[in-house]
Order: C-alpha cells, then sequence, then structure tokens
DNA sequence: CATCCTATATTTAGAAA
DNA sequence: ATTTCTAAATATAGGAT
C-alpha cells in the first residue's frame, strides 16, 4: 500500500471501501490474468463483493463453469475411471486445435510463406516485424561474441600470469645454473601452443557475419 | 516484474515458469485474501497449473464449494451438474498442448525472443533464417507493387486510347467546324484529370521502405 | 462511483543458494 | 522444489476532480 502502510482489516469507512474493492478487484483480476497467460494455467475467479454483487474472470472462454466443472471433477473425481469414455465435451481439444492451425499460418507467414493473401500494409508490418526480430538475434549474438571473446582474453592472461610465476620459480630452482635458459624456452614453447588452441577455438565458433 | 520489464506472454523457459508460477500464485492467493478481508468480500479462487496441479483458495471456511454454490444459485445455472460431468480426458490433449508449446516456442524464437538458450550455431541458423523470410516478404510486395503499377499503366493506356478514338470521332462527327480546337482542350483536360486520380491512388498504397 | 495523480509500499524477475 | 537477495517494476492509499 502506500503514503501510509495500513494493516489487513476490515475498512469501516463504507466509501473508502467500496474505492479500495474497486481498485484491489481490478488488480486481483489483472494478476491472475498475467499469472494464466505467463505460466499458462487455468483460473476462475469468483468475487462477491460485501453488498452481494458479483465479479468473475476465468481463463476459459466461456464462464468461470468450466473451470469449476474442471474443479469438480478434480476434487469428487479422485479416482478417475478413464475407461468410462464419455462425449468428449471439453472444448479445449477445439481449442488447442485451433490455436495450433494458428501458430502454424502465422510461423510459415514470419518465414515467408502464406504472404498471398496478405494486404499490403499487413505485409509492411510483417517487413518491420521481421527487421526487428533480425536486429534481436544479431545482438543477441554479437553480445554472445563478446562474452565469449572476454572471457577468453581472461584465460588467456591467466595463465600467461601463471607461466611467468611458474617461470620465475624455475628460474629460481635452478638458480644460477645453465639449464635456466633451456627452461624458459620450454616455458615459452607451452604459451605458445596455448595461444594456437584459443585461435582454434575461436574458430570452431562457426561465425556468420558479424 | 523487475531488473528487466517482461512482456507478459507465455514463459517458454519451463523451470522459469514453475518458478513465476509458484510466486506469482502466492501473491495472487495474497491479493484474494487481502481484498476479502479490507473489503468483507467472498471470493474463491482455482488455479489450476499447466500441469494440471490445483491450487486453491476460498473465503469460506472449507472449500470454494461454498462460493461455487453461491455463484451458481447467483447465475440460476445448473450447468454444474456433477452427472454431467466429463472423465478427465486432459491426456486427449497433451499431444496438442506439447505441439502448442513447440510452436510458441519457434515463434518467439522467430520474433527474437527466448533466444538466450541457443547456441552459437543455432543463432546463425536463425538469423539466415530470417534473413531468407525477410528476402520472401520483400519480393512479395515488391511483386505486388509492380502488379499494382503495371494494372494501373494498363488502365491508363487504354483509357488514353479510349480517349483518342472518342477525340478522333469528335473531330469526323464536327467534320472541319472551328469548334473542333475546343473538343481537343476538352479531351485533354479529362486525361489529365485521369492521371491525377493514378497519381493519388499510388500514393494512397502506404507504402514502407521499398 | 470512476479516474487522475504521485509518493510510497509491495511484488517480483533473475540469479544464486 | 523452495527460498533468499535485490533492483526495478507495479500496485495502490489518500487526495483531488
Amino acid at each position: 500500500m502506500v503514503r501510509s502502510r495500513i494493516q489487513i482489516k476490515k475498512i469501516e469507512n463504507i466509501s473508502a471501501r467500496q474505492v479500495t474493492f474497486a481498485k484491489r478487484r481490478k488488480g486481483l483480476i489483472k494478476k491472475a490474468q498475467e499469472l494464466s497467460t505467463l505460466c499458462d494455467a487455468q483460473i476462475g475467479l469468483i468475487v462477491f463483493s460485501s453488498s452481494g454483487r458479483l465479479y468473475e474472470y476465468s481463463t476459459s472462454s466461456k464462464r468461470v463453469t468450466q473451470v469449476i466443472q474442471k474443479y469438480m471433477r478434480h476434487t469428487e473425481n479422485s479416482e478417475v475411471d478413464s475407461s468410462i469414455v464419455q462425449p468428449y465435451l471439453d472444448e479445449d481439444c477445439v481449442v488447442l486445435r485451433k490455436e495450433v492451425d494458428e501458430k502454424n499460418l502465422e510461423l510459415s507467414q514470419l518465414e515467408g510463406d502464406n504472404l498471398e493473401r496478405l494486404e499490403l500494409d499487413e505485409l509492411t508490418k510483417l517487413e518491420r516485424q521481421i527487421e526487428k526480430s533480425y536486429a534481436r538475434v544479431r545482438r543477441t549474438k554479437d553480445d554472445m561474441l563478446q562474452k565469449v571473446l572476454t572471457d577468453l582474453k581472461k584465460k588467456e592472461n591467466t595463465i600467461l600470469q601463471n607461466n611467468r610465476k611458474l617461470n620465475q620459480k624455475i628460474v629460481q630452482a635452478t638458480n644460477g645454473e645453465v639449464h635456466s635458459r633451456q627452461q624458459v624456452a620450454v616455458t615459452e614453447a607451452i604459451n605458445h601452443s596455448h595461444l594456437q588452441n584459443i585461435v582454434s577455438l575461436d574458430t570452431s565458433l562457426k561465425l556468420g557475419r558479424v
């Protein structure tokens, strides 16, 4: 809540209660809608105001009734006898089938098919959308590449530093001996092969145009 | 919503969807409780997760059932007769549901969303596909424009020819009279106004970038 | 009643544990 | 699966209209 925190108990002032009821009822239904959309949930919501007025929200196209039916099925019929096949009245399947069809059309149009029946302005809209998609995909790819490269460079640095330290240790360990020069050479060789690996990893990313 | 604004559409990432579902379901129920307490409302809330799990909240001490009964009395609707209750055949829809899910994911990726989990080569493939789609849409649009323009030109020619013929007839009819020159001028004026129409028709197409 | 405003309270996405 | 954390997005109380 807001300018002052309120406690959750019955609002005694009637008009204030009505205002809050209207606002929060709206908010509640919005939240229900969002939840159902985001998470593909089926929701039935029934609200009676203190004066007895009814407000309802439901995912199912028709009425809360559908959700209620499902609820009944769920609770009363905890043991479902699936051998009793009754006519399939649930419109879920029909809706789903239609949905699949719609998605398919949409998909094919985004892929540049079935454009025949589109009007010019629809085509233009589609064109814009594809431009946006393209930008997003490119953006994502660029980000990903950037990250990979940064990581690799970091890794390279770390390894190079390690090598330097190792090198120093070797120099110290073989303190003043003639072999020290040979050791350094070996270390450099290792560094070199590491860099080769980085390069090959880089090219294995199979980049498109960047 | 938060660190990034989200759009209200199905969350494709399953685990993210589950987390969001749990959080928002909790939030929704809390809001329902608050509303009922603050405003003395009777509330029944039924939520089925996409996997079919049931969650409910009700003001009435026992079950949503009480609110449902009140709801039915209110709507005078005996639709919820448990004798009509159908067996739980959601399994029939499972395939369709899955299909819709897949289509949705594909769609959203073609629209440049949900790219997070894609590998680089998948992104590149997507990029190529979008390029192809774009080319097709552009091609279709160009063809359409071309056709419209060609048709218009053809029409223009036809009309011009007609006008010429009419003009000749007039010249013949008024054979040798002084008025003939005036008639020609009138005809030319008609031609001119026709060309104006073509131009205005052309610009009314509301072209995007071509 | 509904809707606007806006300072503050609450919710929540994303990441991590 | 839940829970914690936190910055940022939303919701909303109180007031005005």
